[in-house]
DNA sequence: GCCAACGTTGGC
DNA sequence: GCCAACGTTGGC
């Protein structure tokens, strides 16, 4: 079981967009980058993933769970492209900002800070932890179902 | 709105 | 296969 973390601009595909699919889910679609592309390949039923709004936000809202693995990107032609299903899973109480996450040692080496253009990215365990702790998810690393 | 960083494209 | 040009992303 591993970790990620998905990275939306609010305008294009908000937290509260994917909260209102509910179980259902929906594509992970119009990722056109090759790395973003291939952690989603590497994506297994069950892992879970940090939803993050970029620009206005710029914070951590919220916890995904990734409910299909890849397959055809239905926005795409191309059959480069591939993405997975996620569904939103838990809130966080307090969203945890990029400054609360740049302000912090053990966190400098996230994706997230060092390579902020990266749309789909691996989090380390303890990056998970420390992250649900701060943002006061009580379940932390388990069971979120 | 600007700009730096980075990825992709296409000419050679 | 290299590299310049270009487009896009995202923080500020």
């Amino acid at each position: 079981m591993r970790y990620w973390l998905f990275k939306s601009e609010p305008d294009a595909w908000s937290w509260d967009q994917q909260v209102a699919k509910g179980d259902v889910g929906e594509e992970w679609s119009g990722v056109r980058n090759y790395q973003a592309r291939n952690f989603m390949r590497e994506m297994a039923l069950g892992d879970l993933g940090f939803f993050y709004h970029s620009q206005t936000d710029k914070a951590v809202v919220g916890i995904v769970e990734v409910i299909a693995t890849s397959h055809p990107d239905s926005t795409s032609d191309d059959p480069r492209w591939d993405c997975v299903d996620v569904k939103a899973v838990e809130v966080l109480p307090r969203p945890v900002t990029l400054d609360a996450i740049k302000a912090r040692e053990d966190l400098a080496k996230m994706v997230l800070v060092r390579n902020s253009r990266l749309s789909v990215q691996p989090v380390t365990a303890e990056e998970w932890a420390i992250i649900c702790a701060m943002g006061g998810v009580e379940s932390g690393s388990d069971g979120v179902s």
